[in-house]
DNA sequence: AATTGTCTGATTGTCAACAATCTGGCTCCC
DNA sequence: GGGAGCCAGATTGTTGACAATCAGACAATT
């Protein structure tokens, strides 16, 4: 810790910058409903830009995954089938055991105390109970921890870009359930092994974690 | 087989497309050395095509990280690290024994004799030795297999972003060697293990088959 | 000597108009 | 009835000009 500490990443300067951003919240808190049609000309004009910036933005997004773009029909935004549901989360299991395991020696006792902290952000954030979307990105922050600490950089980037994909569906799924977010000790198991000796005993749980995670959140969807 | 085989597919017709293919290609086969500093206008000069465009598939280039952008200095062609190159082949193993993992109980005498296929076409390509990319994209395409059999989208999209990351390399390392491409009989354990029936094995030459890749081609990078 | 201020050419960011292309529906013919 | 041809409106693709921004060099200041 340094005392330039306080200083915060100054926002994006950019159009198209700012407009990845915007779409990205707007989409994955669902204020633009699953499924619904946008045109470029239509964004472009509400949003006050043109549609130059606007069309480099569109493209990252479809690129993530957030929206799809039917060729002269107009953008939509991506609705999620259980097929999408089960991809997403195998991946990532796959992606957080690697993340794990490429870590777990550089783990050291201020890391440890990222850990903690990031988990009692996350507590916090449940517990204040303001912004509905807090907790998600709470805890997708504490998910983060792993892929950071193991510095492989291509392995940071893919978990990057699955991230706004888990975070839509959290959103969706809170929606549609009153509001019931992640619960305030559903990290301390994850937390513990984390900061313990048995490699093997918390890639066992993070299948478990996942798993779980898919499990009681799968029910809703009814598509194929 | 039915009668529609002989179809190919059209190429593509936005100027965007092409030029994302073209400059992939200059890219990866090294035309445009690593390092070397391109600017937007400059390139949209020498492609005949306007910044528009050009701009997109400049973006999707960074986006796979073949192309580095510097804002207001200039586009750069990546340059690999040994760093790079490990990471590259540890997200590749982990990749591709998930991908046979998802993809074993899907496997079809079809499928078999599909693979066997792209091995003999690889083959093929490097006897012929006419284009000294053949090899290289036989080779990728002999790997794609696993990942289009297991019918995992975001899987096989995360293959997708990472092979030219490994074309860009091979063809590197290549030149270097004076144009040592890979060995005729290099996949034949591959083809027999992935045919047969044991999972373990196959995903513990996965191992080595990527380890053995790595330790071969790693020695010309001398940066850090 | 080192830091800060200022200028300039180069580079990217943005815009608004124009062109090309597609979709969906319609008609017409068989 | 149904398939080919055609049309209008909508949507995306492309362009060239203009604006904003920056890196690097050099001067001024301490």
């Amino acid at each position: 810790m340094n005392h330039l500490a306080a200083l915060k990443p100054l926002e994006d300067t950019t159009i198209r910058g700012r407009t990845v951003e915007q779409l990205r919240r707007l989409v994955v808190t669902g204020e633009l409903a699953a499924g619904m049609r946008l045109t470029e000309t239509e964004l472009a004009d509400a949003l006050g830009i043109s549609r130059g910036p606007l069309r480099e933005a569109i493209r990252e997004l479809v690129d993530i995954g957030l929206l799809v773009s039917k060729p002269y029909k107009g953008l939509f935004v991506r609705e999620i089938t259980r097929k999408d549901l089960e991809e997403i989360y195998s991946l990532r299991t796959m992606l957080e055991r690697f993340a794990f395991q490429e870590a777990w020696e550089k783990r050291t006792p201020e890391a440890l105390e990222d850990l903690k902290a990031r988990n009692k952000k996350l507590i916090g954030s449940i517990e204040a109970a303001t912004d509905p979307l807090g907790p998600i990105e709470a805890e997708l922050h504490l998910h983060s921890w792993c892929y950071e600490l193991s510095g492989h950089r291509l392995l940071l980037q893919s978990w990057n870009r699955l991230k706004p994909n888990l975070q839509f569906y959290f959103a969706m799924h809170q929606q549609a359930h009153e509001r019931k977010g992640p619960k305030r000790r559903s990290h301390d198991l994850y937390i513990r092994l984390a900061s313990g000796n048995d490699l093997g005993a918390m890639l066992d749980h993070l299948n478990d974690h996942m798993r779980q995670g898919l499990e009681t959140t799968i029910g809703f969807i009814d598509c194929a």
